[in-house]
DNA sequence: TTTCTTACA
DNA sequence: TGTAAGGA
């Protein structure tokens, strides 16, 4: 058998990976909802998490310390699955366009965060 | 008991 | 995101 299919193996229960990860039940299962993990599921409708799936959420964790949405992540991911087609260049426009998403998200987010009192002034005028 | 879905705060 | 409700 595989390492590889050994880490696709679905095994653990919703409450161990919570432990695991250091992430609420809410918070992984809105993940699953954004297609960032595909956990499998038993008869009775139980999710069962297999060790890619917490290598992928502890790394998700990671990005949303760094103040990355969940567009984001989903951003990355999907670059890191898809490498890229056309690549006369390699690292270059890669990192590029990486840097470029990166920096797109992050700005994203902070207005997100603190961007609100701002349009907050501006809508008195306009009620 | 644990987990699930849905939905509201 | 947290939490409550109601079912499996």
């Amino acid at each position: 058998m595989t390492n590889r299919v050994r880490r696709s193996m679905p095994l653990l229960p919703i409450s161990i990976v919570m432990q695991l990860t250091d992430l609420t039940a809410r918070q992984i299962r809105y993940y699953e909802e954004h297609e960032l993990i595909r956990p499998a599921r038993t008869e009775g409708n139980k999710r069962m998490f297999s060790l890619n799936d917490v290598d992928v959420l502890l790394e998700i964790k990671e990005y949303l310390d760094q103040g990355i949405n969940i567009a984001g992540i989903k951003k990355i991911f999907d670059m890191r699955v898809q490498p890229k087609l056309e690549m006369a260049e390699p690292k270059t426009v890669s990192d590029a366009e990486l840097r470029q998403i990166l920096r797109e998200e992050i700005l994203q987010t902070r207005s997100h965060e603190r961007g609100g009192y701002r349009s907050g002034d501006l809508s008195r005028f306009f009620h």
